[in-house]
DNA sequence: GTCTATAACCGGATAGAC
DNA sequence: GTCTATCCGGTTATAGAC
């Protein structure tokens, strides 16, 4: 119909299959499915991207991109712990539920991202996607746990890399069991204990000079 | 070509259906692949199986069967921790490391496995297979716990099942991370932590009267 | 550039000979 | 019971009209 820029038409494209996705899985984001989704015709598709799997590569970019910006969200919202006498374990707590909530409110997304990372893991050509996909995981796990840290004023035991991944460790089993079962109460007690454990990961000299 | 028992015949397509599914992924295991893999023709499948589903529901029921042996393989083969000054850290970390072992040697399997939970969770007819396969995860889980509380005779903060779930979420997280990384060092890394955040749920009331 | 039509292929399932 | 041959729907990708 109307003339779209290439660059247009693929981001509609790819916005498009992350709904399919999510809605159906991997396995159903079929070409036509994405094209009716987006409201195109199927020759539309492949004058935008060479192949399924070129989509398929922008889609998991695309989706980490869109996580760092929610993360970015998440960190300005997240209350302020000075008052509490244990503000780590406060702050990993209140940053696990928010993200928890986001789960809960898309299951669907969640479990597409699942998908996606075996999806790339299937596929020698998107493996790499799928190593950086966690290394974007684990970064956002570090700044958020550096912002945090920084906030509260009190140091690590050991490098904040390996914290990240242990975070990330725990969020993903967190965010696998409750796709699996549904049970919020369950999620709540990994919380909790997610919470606690990584606290307990915090060098015992806090620097709590109010002022000089 | 030979007559062979429908029920032998189902037990060879599964685990065909395994070997094939490892190796390439569930969406690659199309019956023809399974039944070129067990060497059968492909109308020996739908004599067999109503649907490919059927198996699959069939094929998830099995490997849950076989990392039930496995368990009990290991359960009887951790070292005694009796002289250890915290052995419950030290047999949680053992027996992780035992279950790690079993990922890195086999890590197609172990994909496959996760593959095949997010297959029955796209499929309103096996989602019960897939909550099924965690039910089956945990009572694993609740069952290593036990024995080995029992063995070293101490008592847990809080239900067994709680501490299960818990340990359910880190090896899926440590599986997870270690499947698209293979960074063997983080993954020690997250079984140490492991260890020592579950070690630290133990109640402090230790019973060892030595006799009475 | 965008469309319709179709090529070329692969999937699960079945018919019917033996 | 087990085979080969086939149906049929759905897949990616492309040709060619406009």
């Amino acid at each position: 119909m109307t003339r779209i820029p290439a660059a247009e038409r693929r981001a509609a494209l790819v916005q498009a299959a992350l709904r399919v996705v999510a809605r159906k899985g991997v396995a159903s984001a079929t070409t036509r499915a994405i094209v009716a989704e987006a409201g195109m015709s199927l020759a539309s598709f492949h004058y935008a991207f060479e192949s399924r799997d070129e989509l398929m590569a922008e889609l998991v970019t695309f989706v980490l991109g869109e996580q760092d910006d929610a993360l970015q969200l998440m960190l300005m919202e997240l209350p302020d712990m000075g008052s509490s006498d244990d503000p780590i374990r406060e702050a990993v707590r209140s940053g696990l539920r928010s993200y928890f909530e986001v789960v809960r409110r898309d299951p669907e997304r969640e479990k597409a991202m699942f998908e996606l990372t075996q999806y790339a893991m299937r596929n020698s050509e998107l493996e790499a996607v799928a190593r950086r996909q966690y290394e974007s995981y684990y970064d956002l796990a570090e700044r958020a746990i550096a912002q945090a840290t920084q906030a509260i004023g009190v140091e690590w035991d050991r490098p904040v890399r390996e914290v990240a991944t242990l975070l990330v460790a725990l969020t993903d089993g967190l965010t696998l069991g409750w796709l699996v079962n549904r049970d919020d109460e369950m999620a709540e007690t990994v919380i909790e204990f997610a919470a606690e454990s990584i606290a307990s990961l915090l060098a015992v000299r806090h620097d709590t000079e109010v002022h000089a």
